[in-house]
This record gives C-alpha cells, sequence and structure tokens, in this order.
RNA sequence: GCGGGCGUGGCGGAAUUGGCAGACGCGCCAGCCUUAGGAGCUGGUGUCCUUGAUGUGCAGGUUCAAGUCCUGUCGCCCGCACCA
C-alpha cells in the first residue's frame, strides 16, 4: 500500500478537530501534566521553521504523557500587540487589529497543517480587550504596590521606531527589533520596580529546575555584588559616596572619578575653576548613544575638576576628582575610588593623565599592568593592614569603616528597573489618568478592560508621544478621585506587558470573574516544562517570574514560581549555516515542506537533524532519510502476522527500544529516540514480518514523532479504539539484557579477539575464553602476566611484560 | 575583558559517563531493476600501502584502559559588556 501522507494527515487532523481530542479535561483529580511552548508573534511571514522545533518537541512529550494516563494541558495563544503589525498597518494602511487577525488565521492553519496537540478551546489573543482586561488589572495591582512609579529619565530612544526601549531591548547600541540607532532622550516614563524583587528572583532559580546555561544568564543580568559604600569628605567641606568591592585598597586610592551625569557637579559648580571645559565634556558624552559609547570605551576620557579634592578617610591624603563616562550614573552612587595599581580601567586612565600609584597587594608587577586577581598577594604601603591577605583586609577595614561610620556594608545590582511605557499605538493603554489637582490616579478596576480607540492614523510622532494622544474624545476624561478634568495616560504597554502572564489564563481562558479562577490554578500551576528560545532569559522569562512572583505575594496565585523546568532549543540555521533570514535568501517554508513531504516527516526531520539544545543547519537532503523511514514503517502493514506477545529473539530489542525512547523523551534527546526506532524497524525488517504485539508497540513509540501515519496504521491492522487512547509502553529491566553478549579482547589495552560470552559468565571463565583465543595467546606467551581485568559485558584486558 | 558552551568521517551527529570510537541518517561507491532516474532494492563506505598500523583541534600528564579526567595551548559559537 502506498503511503498518501496527504490524504492521512487531512483526515486525522479533521478527526482530532471534530472530536476535540486534545483538550483538557477539567478533572482536577487526574494526575496532571501542564507542557508550554512560547506564544508566537504572528508576523506577516507566517510560521518560521524554527517554530515547529520547539512546539513538537513538547508536542512529544504531552502526547507521551497523555499515553501515560496524564491530564495535559498543551495550549497556544498568540502574542499579538507589537511594532511590526502596526508598521505594516501604517504603510499599508490596514487596521493593525485586521492586520492581526489575517495573521492570525494564516499561523493557525500552518499549526493546525503540523498536527500539534493543542488544546484549541483554550487559545488566547492578547489583543482580545476580554484578555487585556486582566494584563490591565495586574499593572493597578503593582501600581497599587508601590511597583509602578512615573519617573522623569534619560532613556533609550529608536530613532526609527521613535519608542522608548528598555534596557533589554537595546542589544550592542542599537534597536534589538529594528537595527537603528538608540540614543539617549530625557522623558517622564512608567517604570516597573523589578529590582525591588532582584534578591528574590535570584533566590527563586535555586528551587527550579531550569538548563545552567538560563539560571547563570540570569544570574549575571541581575548582577549582585556585594561591596561597602565609603563617604569621601571634599575639600569644600561636603562629601560623597562611593561603592567598592574592594576596601582593602582604600590605601591605594589616589583619585576619585564621578560620573557627568551626577548631581554634585551642579552643587560645586561655584567652586569648579574649569567649569567651562567640565560642562563641554558633560554635553559630549550627554549626545553620545550608547553605540558610540561602548565603541569609544578603548580609550578613556575625562576632566580633572579644578578646585575641590576629596579625602581619602583612612588616611587623610587630598586626591583629585574628575569625571569621565567610564564611571556610569546608573550603578552604585555614580561615584567610585581609583585605585590605579589594581584595576585595568583606573590604570589605563592613569596611565593617560600621569596619576599616580600606590601598590597595596604585593606580588604583580605594576609597572606593567595593574595587579587585579591578587588574591595570594600580601597587603603593602597600608598601614595597619600590612602583611594581612586580601580577605582577611576586606573584613578588617570593613570593621574600621563601620567603626568610624565611614563606610557601611553595602549590596549593588546591575539590574534596572523596568522602562514600562512604549509611544505607540498597538499596545494595552495603561489605566491611569493625569488630574491637575490629584496627579496620576488608577482606573478603577470596574472601568476595565480600557479598550484602544479605534482610529484611522496611528503614525508616531516626532515629537515622542502616543498617537493616542491626538484622539481628545478619548484622552479627556474625568478623574475618578475628584470628578475634575483629567486626562488620560497616552502611552501603551510594551509587549511584554501580555507575555508576562498569558500561560495563567490558559489554565481557565474564559473567565470573567478574574484573571483565572484560584481552583484552576491551584491545579495546573506551576508550568510542568516549558521550552523556548535563549533570547528571552533575560527578557520574557525575567519579567514574567517577577509578575508571578508578585501575583504570588498578593495572593492571586499558589506558587512563587511559574516554571518548574524551563529548556532551550538550538537555531534552525539555513542550508549555508547562516542564520535564516529573508535577505541571506535561506528562508525554508515549512508550508512546502508539508506540501512536499508531509508533517509527519517534518516532525520526525526536525527532531533528528541534532542536538535539540544546538543549532543546526537545514537540509533539504536529508529530509528524504526522514521521509524514506516512514515510508518503510508504512509498508510493515503489508506483513503483519498473529502473534500477540513479542518474539522471543527480538523481545529484549523491543525492552530496550522501550526504555531508550521513554527517557530519551523526557530528556529531550529525540534525535538518539528517533535512531533507535530507526534500529528496530531494521531488525524487524530483517525478519521479513511483524506481529501484532511489535506492532502496537512499534507505533505507539512512533506516535508522539509522527501522529499522523501512527493513527493511520493502527486503524489499518485493525487494533482496537483510536491509538491516542492507547497506553504508552512498558519495558522490563531484566529483559533489557541479552542472554549472551560480545566482548572486547585486550592485550596491553589493544584489541586482539572478540568473543561471545554468556552476559552472567563469570570473570575467571572470562579470561579463561579470553586467553584460549589464536591472537591473544600468541600476544601473551612467553610474557608475564601483570593484571588481568574483566569488566562484565563489556571486555577483557590482560597486562602483560 | 568577564560569564557560559563547543572542537569526533565528505556532512548532521552517536558513544551506557573512564571500557570495542564513528550508532542512526545524509552523501558517496558497486551491483540489481529500469527506455530512463533527483525512484526502489542489495552490499560497501574513518584514514593509510596488503598483512595491521593509525585515528576524536594541538602538546603533555594520570590510568590496565582517555573522545570522556587533569595541565597547558590554539580555534569557534553564544550571552554580557567601562557594573567599580
Amino acid at each position: 500500500m502506498k503511503y498518501e501522507y496527504e490524504r492521512i494527515e487531512k483526515k486525522w487532523q479533521e478527526i482530532w478537530d471534530k472530536n476535540k481530542t486534545f483538550a483538557a479535561k477539567n478533572d482536577y483529580t487526574l494526575p496532571k501534566f501542564y507542557g508550554l511552548v512560547e506564544f508566537p508573534y504572528p508576523s506577516g511571514q507566517g510560521l518560521h521553521v524554527g517554530h515547529p522545533r520547539s512546539y513538537t518537541a513538547i508536542d512529544i512529550v504531552a502526547r507521551k504523557k497523555r499515553l501515560q494516563g496524564y491530564n495535559v494541558l498543551y495550549p497556544m495563544g498568540w502574542d499579538a500587540f507589537g511594532l511590526p503589525t502596526e508598521n505594516y498597518a501604517i504603510k499599508n494602511h490596514i487596521h493593525p487589529a485586521k492586520v492581526t487577525e489575517n495573521n492570525i488565521k494564516n499561523f493557525k492553519r500552518q499549526l493546525k497543517s503540523l498536527g500539534f496537540s493543542f488544546d484549541w478551546d483554550r487559545e488566547v489573543n492578547t489583543t482580545d480587550p476580554s484578555y487585556y482586561k486582566w494584563t490591565q488589572w495586574i499593572f493597578l495591582q503593582l501600581y497599587k504596590n508601590g511597583l509602578a512609579y512615573k519617573k522623569k529619565m534619560n532613556v533609550n530612544w529608536c530613532t526609527s521606531c521613535k519608542c522608548v526601549l528598555a534596557n533589554e531591548e537595546v542589544v550592542n547600541g542599537v534597536c534589538e527589533r529594528c537595527g537603528n540607532e538608540v540614543i539617549h532622550k530625557e522623558k517622564s516614563q512608567w517604570m516597573l520596580k523589578i529590582t525591588a524583587y532582584a534578591d528574590k528572583l535570584l533566590k527563586g532559580l535555586d528551587d527550579v529546575d531550569f538548563i545552567d546555561r538560563v539560571k547563570t544568564q540570569q544570574r549575571n543580568w541581575i548582577g549582585r555584588s556585594y561591596g561597602t559604600q565609603v563617604t569621601f569628605k571634599t575639600t569644600l567641606g561636603d562629601s560623597f559616596e562611593i561603592f567598592t568591592t574592594r576596601a582593602d585598597t582604600l590605601f591605594g586610592a589616589t583619585y576619585c572619578v564621578i560620573s557627568p551625569e551626577h548631581p554634585l557637579i551642579e552643587k560645586w559648580k561655584g567652586s569648579i575653576k574649569n567649569a567651562e571645559e567640565v560642562q563641554k565634556y558633560r554635553e559630549e558624552s550627554a549626545k553620545k548613544s550608547d553605540f558610540e559609547r561602548t565603541e569609544l570605551a578603548k580609550e578613556k576620557t575625562g576632566v580633572k575638576l579644578q578646585g575641590v579634592m576629596a579625602i581619602n578617610p583612612v588616611n587623610n591624603k587630598e586626591i583629585p576628582i574628575f569625571i569621565s563616562d567610564y564611571v556610569l550614573i546608573s550603578y552604585g552612587t555614580g561615584a567610585i575610588m581609583a585605585v590605579p595599581a589594581h584595576d585595568t580601567r583606573d590604570y589605563e586612565f592613569a596611565k593617560k593623565f600621569d596619576i599616580p600609584m600606590i601598590e597595596v597587594v604585593a606580588g604583580g608587577d605594576i609597572t606593567k599592568e595593574a595587579y587585579v586577581d591578587c588574591n595570594k598577594g600580601k597587603m603593602v604601603n597600608s598601614d595597619f593592614l600590612n602583611g594581612l591577605s586580601v580577605d582577611e583586609a576586606k573584613s578588617k577595614i570593613q570593621e574600621w569603616l563601620t567603626e568610624k561610620g565611614l563606610g557601611v556594608k553595602k549590596v549593588n545590582y546591575k539590574l534596572r528597573d523596568w522602562v514600562f511605557s512604549r509611544q505607540r499605538y498597538w499596545g494595552e493603554p495603561i489605566p491611569m489618568v493625569y488630574c491637575e489637582k490629584c496627579g496620576y490616579v488608577p482606573l478603577d478596576e470596574s472601568e476595565l478592560p480600557l479598550t484602544l480607540p479605534n482610529i484611522d492614523s496611528y503614525e508616531p510622532t516626532d515629537t515622542g508621544e502616543s498617537p493616542l494622544a491626538k484622539i481628545g474624545d478619548w484622552v479627556n476624561t474625568t478623574c475618578p478621585k475628584c470628578g475634575g478634568h483629567a486626562v488620560r495616560e497616552t502611552d501603551t504597554m510594551p509587549q511584554w506587558a501580555g507575555s508576562s502572564w498569558y500561560f495563567l489564563r490558559y489554565c481557565d481562558p474564559h473567565n470573567d470573574d478574574a484573571l483565572a479562577s484560584k481552583e484552576a490554578l491551584r491545579y495546573w500551576c506551576p508550568v510542568d516544562w516549558y521550552n523556548g528560545g535563549m533570547e528571552h532569559t533575560t527578557l520574557h522569562l525575567l519579567y514574567s517570574r517577577f509578575w508571578h512572583q508578585f501575583l504570588f505575594d498578593i495572593g492571586v496565585v499558589p506558587n512563587p514560581e511559574p516554571y518548574s523546568k524551563r529548556t532551550s532549543h538550538g537555531m534552525i540555521l539555513g542550508e549555508n549555516g547562516e542564520k535564516m533570514s529573508k535577505s541571506r535568501g535561506n528562508v525554508v517554508n515549512p508550508d512546502d515542506i508539508v506540501r512536499d513531504y508531509g508533517a509527519d516527516t517534518m516532525r520526525v526531520y526536525e527532531m533528528f537533524l541534532g542536538d535539540f539544545e544546538k543549532a543546526a543547519p537545514w537540509s533539504q537532503s536529508s529530509i528524504k532519510g526522514s521521509k524514506r523511514f516512514l515510508e518503510k514503517v508504512f509498508a510493515l502493514t503489508d506483513c503483519l502476522i498473529e502473534g500477540d506477545e513479542f518474539r522471543k529473539d527480538i523481545e529484549s530489542d523491543f525492552h530496550k527500544t522501550i526504555k531508550k525512547v521513554t527517557e530519551d523523551i523526557e530528556n529531550l534527546k529525540m534525535n538518539t529516540a528517533i535512531a533507535s526506532l530507526m534500529s528496530l524497524l531494521n531488525t524487524v525488517l530483517s525478519k521479513g514480518n511483524i506481529n501484532h504485539a511489535e506492532m502496537k508497540a512499534f507505533i505507539t513509540l512512533l506516535n508522539p514523532f509522527a501522529p499522523h501515519i501512527t493513527e493511520e496504521i493502527w486503524e489499518i491492522c485493525g487494533f482496537e479504539g483510536m491509538l491516542n487512547e492507547s497506553r504508552w509502553p512498558t519495558y522490563e529491566e531484566s529483559k533489557c539484557v541479552d542472554s549472551s553478549v560480545e566482548i572486547a579482547v585486550q592485550v596491553n589495552g589493544k584489541i586482539k579477539a572478540r568473543i561471545m560470552v554468556s552476559a552472567d559468565i563469570s570473570a575467571d571463565d572470562a579470561l579463561a575464553l579470553a586467553k584460549a583465543e589464536k591472537n591473544v595467546f600468541e600476544a601473551i606467551s612467553g610474557k608475564t602476566i601483570i593484571k588481568e581485568l574483566y569488566v562484565p559485558k563489556r571486555l577483557v584486558n590482560v597486562v602483560v611484560k
């Protein structure tokens, strides 16, 4: 019989749709499994072959779990707010809502054509007012708990999107989305106080099963460091604070540096003799974009302040103060003490400005370079610290500073608060109004959702105001507090808002009274397994953990952490090994693959093409291998024979494969799971036929990977019911071993022979058999045996001299 | 610079975690079938000269035994990037 994938796949997709085969049950007594993949942004380009890599992998897990008796929730939805849609809408004069609707339709068709077992009854859409009502509700809770605030600040401004970006959205000084220049602009923005959760976000990582690189990346991003905040007095009679992790080197501090944005400069204006020069430097660094600033990072610049000196608290020596943009206003106190002998940046700066150095840790050669990694050295030139190790000196100086009230222990983070407002149309309106009398006032929860007004023109403005600002009817409103005139906030939320909690909505997607019922959340949360891209580690993944921990703190969700387990897939590259992109012309369209090879082949191929976690190039010729495999599997229906048990001679092959596939799926080793199924198929084919028991086991194991063809074979064979209602096969450990095995015989570690022995042979017998082999006998005769080893089921090694 | 990861046939990749390197697939070669093959089937396929040597980026080391562990070194990828 010919393998007609097109007919078979269409047939089963319709049956699954009609029967709602994969709808999660609302029976909260069953053991549950919640598998999650990142819901896509429905772009105009349609599905990328990268999407199915992640979706197929968790689909395989979900389908296996169902066969193992779990109540499985495997949902799908649309992260549909966002700039590309808005830009497309502007260009083509179609409303973004309409563009979104069309794109979703196309995405949904594509996803369905791949046979994913999503529960389509729970589909969510972040642009649906009944959904973003709850996104806005969460924002109000954040506001009421002091975690949302408005602040005038220097923000990242994308010159092309005409919109503010979060720090996480600026990549190498350019806009993450469009690649255009990002500059600094002073604007008043809504901020979310993610820094208040820095410690919780770090601590939570200890309790979850995330792959290490995700944990490490989040830890580095949060960037906690322990140090000391030290007070430096100045010759003007005032003082300022610096932050250092190396208080032990205080005696080596020969100057201080403050950031160009530091408020002290304004304060000292009257006393600074070179005010003009200083002002010029400040203006220059303000003009620099992030990109320029990092580019120029190699050569240090700065200006010495004339007329004010800092006083080193440990020895009361006067040292100069510089301003330089290598000190960031956003980290620590925006001021540092510089120890050129033991810090490479300070060293470089001191060389350029000819500032003296004092070695305070012996062991390096400071005429050549800064001695930074000096844990082995002893303190010198440091008065009461002399002779101590660095660690000893750290605690001693800390004690001393505390006693004199000159320095306190301090923890600093690299993490910044989250810039939450965007000056664009296609996002959730922020449910706040501004009243002249009352200031910012939150909308009453009963007013939610605050829907986006339907307008004709949503072009961004050059002034940096949201397009919503132009709609008088919408903007002008009354103050919920005093009833007087007020104006609405016209900025919208960033795309990350809707995706920060979507997995909660899947639990109970049609609830009008809450983001989801308590019962549903208690049953389904946390997500048991979440797979997604590494690129979201410090964006979506971190943001959603923050929101979730907050929702836990206010009693909305039952667990502090949203995801028990997080894995990540590698990218699928173009055939030439480069990233797939339109401009490189190496894009593969999933529709073409489904049409030419079938969904099952596509699924098997994407799982077989390499290590799941690593990037792998697409290979059009390799797909054929997966197609051939499925064709051979289908042809098994022509050689089916009776038999309700595995035949003895191939029984262990089946048990071993069941074990391997079962374990490999849990470890995302889909490539080796498929390889073992291919091997088993080859074994069966060499026998010439397959019996009922063997067929059932084989196609059940293959079902999660290739669901359509296996369901069809089940029907052709006349097995009872449907495959998706059957059970995952089990194995017996005792039957996974062969009774006799081939072992290698080595003499001095070199292979001389291979012999068949029974699996439970004794060491003595194995050695005796081995030494009787001709090659072995010749190699050892006349020599002294020093050592004899037998590694059960592996090898024998005879060591001679 | 810091952090994470990786180097195995012509290619994608396996290797029970120290125990027969190259599973499985692609490609390639030969044969069969065919008017034909970008189809199918069978067999072969790390390298080198036949015997049997050799082989996991390179150089050392530990061990009866190293792709796997240790030291050094070279190269590549990802993330962060003046975080004091």
